[in-house]
RNA sequence: GGUGGCGUGGCCAAGUGGUAAGGCAAUGGAUUGCAAAUCCAUGAUCCCCGGUUCAAAUCCGGGCGCCACCUCCA
């Protein structure tokens, strides 16, 4: 297995601390706001990374944060006007800012079940660890890494060397290049790039008791502090979006290592923008989709997957509604493969290609995966894979062979519908029934009146060497 | 201004030294009562200009274009 790790910019093999398991951090959602489908990439970049180590033999344990404190608007800059996006959002809504973190965290979780990523072991919510926060940031000052200043408290980037290996931006890079956006107008902070631990702001909303007085945590000591108690002091990966590189896991490395003195995490990982109109996709601009949107157009889970999960999880993906088109029936042709194609094949002679072929597609299909999740080049080998398959034309027993092969790579992708119990209403059965009674007198006049009002209510007719089948569109 | 990324056929996209996977769309053919599905066939001087090499989409140098981060953001 090899993984593009963000610290080094190279793809290199990926070795876990301790043999065959895996512990990964991922960087959760900030529950103010329904995530937009945006959002969806890191976690499905999340979700594939931890089935992909599944299939590949890992015991994976996989942290979701929840951040329900909310972040300060302006981490630098911060002023009595500052304001917190739950609180802000709260204050229009007149809603108690927990009210909305639940709600809003619930969404997430239903939003997480429609695309069919399974739970994470734990979502540890940032409100749920303020003591745990408070004792990091004290040993930080302890250890001359953070200070106070009027019942605040700040990192000071200074203190720890290693500042910039993530991102590149190091101290003096960010000076010489702040092209005037950095400034220095808080005047308790001994640098501009130091970056706040606690925060005391009597207007804001969610208030806890502190050394420092009363006072809400800064947003990236969450992360140090829960990917530390549940996963300890080095983690295998982290992951995140992309504007996650900078400010916030810069900003974790240095408090986590600062206090451990050992390395934080091993892999950084870390997806592209999703892009609408040539930018990303962001909450804070309007062209946005959230999945019941999505949904209420007529597109399901699986098709966002596929969308999702059919290119590299690195570079920038694109999106509008012609290529959510096509990602929905390029996973029509898998799921028509395996619920229309190799279903009441026929007994025959055996081919030993079939098996020669699923032998070669499993092999090309782990080989793509181990690149680096090469997602694109695993789904080219199962479409190779369903070419040959349907030029063969298996046996009975040998599409059983080829479903389940289907099936067990499925269990990375996570694109086919589980065939379920396929049945119809009478009525519509005895529609079919009529039509083939039609269909053998050779009235198809009658045959295609049947077949398209059946189609109007969803149920697409099929007449095949096996007789006539359907699917529901 | 600094930092990181991207530029491959109509669209999307793999591939990072040996002469371009795959999907979507389109067109023709096979099959079909007609369709659908399926199978077969058809398309690329890999942003530009230099250089290294027997050999470059792939390495080096220089351009051009696009995106993002540096402020909350997945």
């Amino acid at each position: 297995m090899k993984l593009h790790n963000t610290l080094t910019g190279k793809v290199e093999p990926f070795i876990p601390l301790q043999e065959g398991e895996v512990r990964m951090y991922n960087c959760g959602p900030t529950v103010y706001k329904r995530q937009h489908l945006g959002n969806f990439r890191a976690f499905i970049t999340a979700d594939l990374l931890r089935r992909t180590l599944t299939y590949l033999g890992y015991r994976v344990t996989q942290i979701m944060n929840i951040t329900d404190v909310g972040h300060l608007t302006e981490d630098d800059v911060a002023d009595a006007s500052g304001e917190d996006k739950l609180q802000k959002i709260a204050k229009e809504r007149k809603l108690d800012p927990w009210e909305i973190a639940r709600e809003q965290e619930q969404f997430f979780k239903d939003d997480l079940a429609a695309l069919h990523i399974p739970p994470a072991d734990e979502y540890p919510r940032a409100t749920d660890h303020i003591p745990e926060m408070i004792a990091m940031i004290e040993t930080l000052i302890e250890k001359g890494h953070a200070y106070e200043a009027d019942g605040n408290v700040y990192f000071s980037v200074e203190s720890f060397p290693g500042y910039g290996k993530l991102s590149g931006n190091t101290p003096d890079k960010l000076e010489a290049g702040a092209g005037g956006r950095v400034v220095a107008d808080r005047d308790d902070k001994r640098s501009p790039h130091d970056f706040a631990l606690w925060k005391r702001d009597p207007k804001h909303l969610m208030q806890w008791d502190s050394p420092w007085g009363k006072g809400f945590p800064g947003w990236h000591i969450e992360c140090s502090a829960m990917s530390h108690k549940y996963l300890g002091e080095t983690l295998d990966i982290h992951t995140g979006g992309p504007d996650n590189i900078f400010p916030h896991h810069e900003c974790e490395i240095a408090q986590s290592e600062s206090i451990f003195n050992k390395t934080f995490t091993r892999y950084w990982v870390h997806c592209g923008w999703l892009e609408i109109g040539g930018g990303k996709m962001s909450k804070s601009k309007g062209e946005m989709y959230t999945l019941p949107e999505l949904f209420e157009m007529g597109y399901d889970g699986r098709d966002l997957r596929m969308f999702l999960t059919r290119q590299s999880y690195g570079g920038p993906l694109p999106f509008d509604l012609d290529l959510l088109d096509q990602a929905k029936a390029e996973r029509g042709r898998f799921q028509n493969f395996v619920s229309y194609e190799m279903r009441e094949r026929p007994e025959g002679p055996d081919n030993p290609a079939v098996g020669a072929a699923i032998d070669a597609a499993r092999a090309a299909f782990r080989a793509a995966l181990e690149d680096n999740i090469n997602t694109a080049g695993a789904m080219a080998a199962l479409h190779t894979f369903t070419t040959e398959i349907n030029r063969i034309g298996p046996n009975r027993s040998e599409a059983e062979n080829v479903i389940a092969f289907m099936r067990e790579c499925d269990a990375v992708f996570g694109i086919l519908d589980p065939d379920g119990a396929r049945s119809l209403d009478e009525e519509i059965e005895q529609l079919i029934a009529e039509r083939q009674a039609a269909r053998d007198k050779k009235n198809w006049a009658r045959s295609d009146e049947i077949r398209d009002e059946l189609l109007a209510r969803g149920i697409e007719l099929l007449d095949t060497a096996q007789g006539v089948r359907w699917k529901k569109t």
